[in-house]
Order: C-alpha cells, then sequence, then structure tokens
DNA sequence: GTGCGTGCAAAGTCTTTGCAAACCG
DNA sequence: CGGTTTGCAAAGACTTTGCACGCAC
C-alpha cells in the first residue's frame, strides 16, 4: 500500500481516504476481476457515504498510473484487475463459454513474437491481452453437443 | 453471398433485404472493423428507411451464427469483423497508442500452446482473442518520452 | 487557505426491448 | 397466411459530467 501511496503522491494527486479504502479492496479482494461496481459494494461495507462516481473516478486514475489493469471479458461492463508492471509475468484469460467463469493462465511466448512483431510491423508493444474462449473442464464435462 | 445466405436459412431464419445490406457492407467494405453505428451509416445509403435496432439485431445474429465476430478494442462499443472460421487463419490486433490506428498480425503459436492449456486446466480451447498495445511506427517515431 | 476531490443527480452513450405493422417463405 | 422481422420510440445498463461543498497538503 505505501508503494501504491507513494506513486500517488508523485504525481501530485492527493491520497484520499476514499482511494485508500478502494485500493485496499483490491488488496484484500479474492475476486481478481471487479467491475466498478463489485468495488463500489466493498467499498461501501467500509465507508457507506462513498459515491458510485468516486469509484469510476479512482479507477479511471489508478489504470492511468499503471496501479490498476482495464480488462474488458465482453460481459457488458469493464472491469479491473491490480497490475504487476511486468511485461513477462502478464497472464491470460480463459473465459469458458458455458459458465462463464475466467481462469488464469501463465505462459511466456511473448519474448519471440514480439520481436517478430517489431521486425515485421515496426510496432512497439508495451502491453497486450490475451483471451481464451472455450469449455472449461466442468462445462465440457457437461456439454450436450 | 450465397454461403452466408445459405447459413442463414439453413437455422431457419429469413434473409430478409435488411439483412443481406448489411451482410454486403461487411462485404464491400475496406473498413475492417466496423462499429453498429459505422454499420448503420453505410447501409442507410442503400436502405435509407432500415433502423439502427435491426442493425444490431442483425450483427447479433450474425455473430451468433459465426458469420461475423464480436471484437472489443476498449473505445466503448463493440466492432464486427468477417468471421474466416478457422482457429489457426486467425489474426490477432495491434492497437496503437498513439494514434489508434488497429493493424493485423498473423503467427501460428497457437498449436502449442493450446495442447498445454488442455493439459494443465482441462480447457478445451474455441476461440480467442489477442491484442498487442504499444506504438506503431509512425507513433514510436513522434513519440516524445 | 487553496485547489483538488467528493457526492449527488442529471446527462450521455451504447444497446436492448415492446409493440404494431410489414414481409418472407 | 402465419410467424418472423422490422421501425420507432422508450427503456435499460454502464459511465461520465456539472456543481457546490469538503478535505488533503
Amino acid at each position: 500500500m505505501n508503494t501504491l501511496k507513494k506513486k500517488i503522491r508523485d504525481h501530485k494527486y492527493k491520497f484520499t481516504s476514499q482511494r485508500q479504502v478502494i485500493l485496499q479492496a483490491f488488496l484484500d479482494s479474492q475476486e481478481n476481476h471487479m467491475s466498478a461496481e463489485d468495488v463500489f459494494n466493498v467499498v461501501k461495507q467500509i465507508d457507506p457515504d462513498i459515491g458510485l462516481a468516486t469509484v469510476y473516478r479512482a479507477l479511471e486514475l489508478f489504470s492511468s498510473l499503471d496501479l490498476l489493469k482495464k480488462l474488458d471479458f465482453g460481459d457488458g461492463r469493464s472491469r479491473y484487475e491490480i497490475n504487476d508492471n511486468n511485461l513477462s509475468h502478464s497472464h491470460y484469460h480463459l473465459i469458458c463459454l458455458g459458465c462463464g467463469r475466467v481462469t488464469e493462465f501463465s505462459y511466456d511466448f511473448l519474448s519471440e513474437i514480439k520481436d517478430k512483431i517489431r521486425k515485421e510491423n515496426g510496432f512497439e508493444i508495451v502491453d497486450y491481452q490475451l483471451k481464451f474462449y472455450g469449455y472449461c473442464k466442468d462445462c465440457e464435462k457437461n456439454k450436450i453437443q
């Protein structure tokens, strides 16, 4: 938390109690991919006066500071996760078309492809997002088709 | 177009003039990733009476039939492209953080990772989406930082 | 104290839905 | 003809914004 606090202050933003509570929610949460409303519901427990707009504003601020990473799983709302800030530590998301469960998977295929893309397109990668859609073990078992 | 028409009829859906015009827009368009409104603007030229809701309904229908593929580039609206229906032909999107331009890139790394994921997670992949964020040649050149 | 940050409510954007009329097969 | 599909407008879901008050520094 102190690292996060420092990063916010370094950018001349204020470390308000609301911002702290919202960050804490991510540090504490078992739920890895919270939507704005998920976050709102968590922080309301600690500070009932907090507003949904404040949550949205904080999530956007934190994303711009790379404290959080904004995700999209195609369910009509943005989701966020703590950003570990290291490309090679990145993970991918396995999104089950049956139950919607999102699992994480990690495997370094990037170094190879990164070079290839730089050479062929002159495109300098700073981040990426990889989502696999399919059926998880349980749904595969129960699939009719 | 006849293949598409067949696929629609095979599923007992009607091949209406509106649906035809919308599909034609994708076949003709140079723009590879049209939003619902982009499509609406194109088809209005041909059929001024067409409604935006019809476009949305058609895009959803076509996606469910795998004629189109629904994409999300994080700009707050869904985008669509013709689906080539072959996992190994799939391409990735290079999204420039400078100018927003979306380029396509193709490289088969999937077969390898697919096996790995099936073994380790019991997850059966049917589709995936890979997006790289970074800076394209031009923006890299002009980047201050 | 000053100006950034907040809460609230209203507005905005994209998308979906209800319904009567139109149309495909 | 009958059930789909359409166009329109209204509603819905998520997110952003305007503004007066409050708080971090």
